[in-house]
RNA sequence: GCGAAAGUGGCGGAACUGGCAGACGCGCUGGACUUAGGAUCCAGUCCUUUAUCGGGUGGGGGUUCGACUCCCCCCUUUCGCACCA
């Protein structure tokens, strides 16, 4: 058998889909759905796995348009940011050309895989035209006070010299160069992400079509966390240091107080001259270390300030100690020490001596001091706890908590581990942050009207030094005050990528509007997603963001909605052929491109799909692609085997084998409908190749033979578009597939008229029995009694139950 | 450490609500056709056995007439968070 004539085939079918406009998205249509995947970051060509992504999403599309949808399936780039401006550095051109000529390259291999996007639609973050509506976004963060300027400690990548967001801190290290992350303490942007903290919380349980993992890792980021703050008096002081705790029962073993390195406080303690110069030491050689340092292994340390606190309720004395395990950024930056059920307070207490205070009892037992090999965490009775003595630990916290509230001691408190989004970045690709410092007026938006605020062009020394490359650009820099046109400075930092990308999804609705960023009547018809498919790695990042953004938006009037996507899927990674992650600096990267060249696009299709279930992770080679390779041979040499015309056929004059068939192409149709919806497609392509082994076995002239290959070429053309639209028009069909409706499976013919049920003895298969559907039990028990592989074990033995599931088994249980 | 997912032939994987484990494909073995085969077609392919019997879904226990599937304990792998008080 020769091979099919992908080329020409592929060639042929991509040409008439652009002449045709197959896939424009028209504007308000009756029925639509929105199928999204990540647009791509344009680092260079695209590789395998954006390949999977892009096919997964492919698949539903064309699904869908043949269920009559009309489909918004729109691409795009995002196209600013760190990793360009690095790479067009080591290659000593402009981060712009290095990469528009990226988006040009990519693009043309998406087309030459024929994927259905609609590219008048295209976005392109570093244009222009894009990135001044995400200095719009932001100028509405800003008069929502929403986006605010803050001096704080924030993480600073020292090689990239730039900072960067909580959520690009991976490990303690730069997501991007993998360097060790510093602390610094800079002014910069912020976007107050945490006041809708609760609600990005509250809003994932509504969110069905998102599988839990994410969700997970989401409700993990946001750390909710209930507890109480409780005001601790300083000795010789009209001060008071405040801490959080979740453990207020433990209250009363509170035998230290920890306070971070960088707590302010610190400065405004009397610190006696005893003490005063080993904290001094102690917070300069913390501050310097970077936070990996701080965090992972190591054992804990501290230094005594000499300061005495008063624990509110038992009145005892307590040291105060600087400790750089307490995280500066987390509740006050002071924790009460518990070393009898706190393991960390446990560490420190026991390294420095500090006493223990045994105050919860597990039940039953006798925790001595001496003995304890670490903190007791579990809950039990309170004891040495005054009034609170016997009370079991849990009903305590409530005890405890109105006791403290009551009396004026504290108050309850709710804290996240989530920080507001730290936005500036001191880089040159990026949209500028609109923002004017004027002498008299201060920190001015930059007006509507003005924008965009256009990153400064020709002569330009991006490499970074520590502060903005548009600090170096007077005429950027320098300019009028819009409001009394005296002499003011422009913000020279630019925004971080993940802002671009936080609302693209919403232009594609409207990807030419000059207006505005896009029209409400569009974004209330388009939006939500219906389904948008990308990489887990974006779980804790992008995927909080949009949300965000989203929320923001739909509170200001903007958006319907206030979740972006009723469906999230993530697929799986597509490593190498031993399991490692592809990476050009390993070498092992598989491109698209030579796949598609040596064996076509819909074969590499199809051995994609075929691997593994879409989410799960592929490890890629190219043996895989053999089945592909035959499997659509064979179904491109039914159409030559094919001797009748037309696809009529009367269903009372076919043959018992073609009824066989007939109603074997049926379940096909359900099956592969079914798993499509559930992104099963290795399944729903098994489904065919099992179907195709039966069709061959039937003779070209057969009267059912045009009908077979009409639905088969239907089922197969979300997988594989070209060959199936040569199929398609090979049956004279001058319509394209793709506005044909998809195959519904006949109800009565999926139904079996014979089944094969097991025979079960004690739960052991001794015999089938051919029975017709729906048979009783009476009927199918007198069958299997009496047959002959069974009959050996009933021997001498009675028959004291039997199981029996219509249409599945029968099982006798004998003695 | 905490959280999540997963562990099935030589390999990728199937078995959706407990009901014939190994669909489908790769690979392999044998055969056919061929000057040739890295093309195609046919047959076989979990282990053991000539066949039956028996065993078998990471390991151990349990529930059940019946467990890859449910419950408990353990092991391994991958991912996420990582001193969050």
């Amino acid at each position: 058998m020769k091979t099919y004539p992908s080329r020409e085939i592929e060639a042929k079918w991509q040409k008439i889909w652009e002449e045709n406009k197959l896939y424009k998205t028209p504007e308000f249509p009756k029925k639509k759905y929105y199928m999204l995947e990540m647009f791509a970051y344009p680092s260079g060509d695209i590789h395998i796995g954006h390949f999977r992504n892009y096919i997964i999403g492919d698949a539903v599309a064309r699904q869908k348009m043949m269920q009559g949808y009309e489909v918004l399936h729109p691409f795009g780039w995002d196209a600013f940011g760190l990793p360009a401006e690095i790479a067009a550095i080591e290659r000593n051109v402009h981060p712009r050309e290095w990469t528009l000529s990226n988006i040009n390259v990519s693009r043309s291999t998406l087309k030459r895989i024929g994927l259905s996007y609609d590219w008048d639609r295209e976005v392109i973050t570093c244009l222009p035209d894009y990135y001044r509506w995400t200095q719009w976004m932001f100028i509405q963060l800003y008069k929502n006070n929403l986006a605010y300027r803050a001096q704080s400690l924030v993480n600073w990548c020292p090689t990239c010299k730039t900072v960067l967001a909580n959520e690009q801190v991976e490990q303690g290290r730069c997501w991007r160069c993998k360097s060790e992350v510093t602390k610094k303490e800079l002014e910069q942007w912020f976007f107050r992400i945490t006041a809708y903290a609760d609600r990005l919380l509250s809003g994932l349980d509504k969110l069905d079509g998102w599988r839990p993992n994410v969700k997970i890792m989401q409700r993990n980021w946001i750390g909710k966390s209930q507890g109480v703050e409780i005001d601790f008096e300083i000795e010789n002081s009209d001060k008071k240091i405040s801490v959080f705790t979740t453990r207020p029962d433990t209250i009363y073993g509170v035998t230290f107080m920890a306070i971070s390195p960088e707590n302010q406080l610190l400065k405004e303690l009397k610190i006696d001259s005893k003490h005063a110069k080993a904290v001094e030491e102690y917070i300069r050689k913390s501050i310097q270390k970077s936070d990996i340092e701080r965090t992972a292994l190591g054992e804990k340390d501290g230094v005594f300030t000499g300061v005495y606190a008063i624990n509110p309720l038992s009145k005892e004395k307590i040291q105060l100690w600087v400790g750089d395990y307490v995280l500066a950024t987390y509740g006050t930056g002071i924790v009460m020490g518990v070393p009898a059920h706190d393991q960390r307070d446990f560490e420190f207490a026991k390294k420095y001596k500090i006493p223990l205070k045994v105050v919860i009892q597990p039940e039953g037992a006798n925790l001595l001091v001496d003995n304890m090999q670490g903190a007791y965490t579990e809950p039990g009775i309170m004891i040495n706890s005054d009034i609170f003595n016997g009370t079991w630990s849990s009903d305590g916290i409530q005890k405890v908590n109105q006791y403290v509230v009551d009396r004026g001691l504290g108050r309850l408190k709710t804290n996240y581990k989530l920080r507001d989004w730290l936005i500036s970045r001191q880089r040159y690709w990026g949209a500028p942050i609109p923002i004017i410092y004027c002498q008299k007026c201060g920190i001015l938006p930059v007006l509507e009207k003005d924008l965009p605020v256009l990153l400064p062009e020709g002569e330009i020394d991006f490499i970074p030094k520590g502060r903005s490359p548009l600090a170096d650009v007077p005429k950027f820099v320098n300019i009028t005050c819009p409001k009394c046109k005296g002499v003011a400075k422009r913000d020279v930092d630019t925004m971080d990528t993940f802002v671009c990308s936080s609302w693209y999804f919403l232009r594609y609705g409207d990807a030419h509007n000059g207006k505005e960023p896009f029209s409400k009547e569009k974004a209330k018809f388009w939006l939500p997603v219906d389904k948008y498919i990308g990489g887990i790695e974006h779980a804790c990042g992008h995927l909080l963001y949009f949300r965000f953004f989203t929320k923001f938006l739909f509170d200001i009037g903007w958006l319907k909605v206030d979740e972006p996507a009723i469906e999230l899927f993530n697929h799986g990674m597509v490593l190498d052929s031993e399991g490692q992650v592809m990476s050009k600096s390993k070498g092992n990267v598989s491109s698209p491109v030579d796949l598609i060249d040596k064996y076509g696009v819909d074969v590499s299709r199809v051995a994609m799909y075929f691997s593994a279930p879409s989410e799960r992770e592929v490890l890629w080679s190219e043996e895989g692609i053999t089945g592909a390779k035959r499997f659509l041979n064979r179904v491109y040499a039914l159409l030559e085997r094919m001797k009748t015309n037309g696809v009529e056929f009367d269903c009372n004059s076919i043959s018992d084998k073609e009824k066989e068939i007939y109603k074997h192409l049926h379940r096909t149709i359900k099956k592969v409908s079914e798993d499509i919806d559930r992104l099963q497609f290795n399944t729903a392509i098994a489904s065919m190749m099992e179907f195709l082994n039966q069709f061959e076995t039937l003779s070209g002239d057969a009267k059912i033979y045009g009908y077979c290959l009409t639905v088969l070429a239907q089922l197969l053309a979300p997988f594989t578009p070209h060959l199936s639209e040569e199929i398609w028009s090979g049956l004279g069909k001058n319509i394209s597939i793709f506005k044909c409706k998809w195959p519904e499976y006949n109800k009565e013919a999926v139904k079996f008229e014979q089944i094969t049920i097991p025979v079960q003895v004690n739960g052991k298969l001794r015999s089938t029995l051919v029975v017709p559907v729906d048979v009783g039990e009476e009927e199918v028990k007198i069958k299997a009694v009496q047959d002959e592989k069974v009959k050996p074990y009933l021997e001498g033995k009675r028959i004291l139950k039997t199981i029996f599931v219509k249409n599945r088994l029968i099982n006798l249980v004998v003695k």
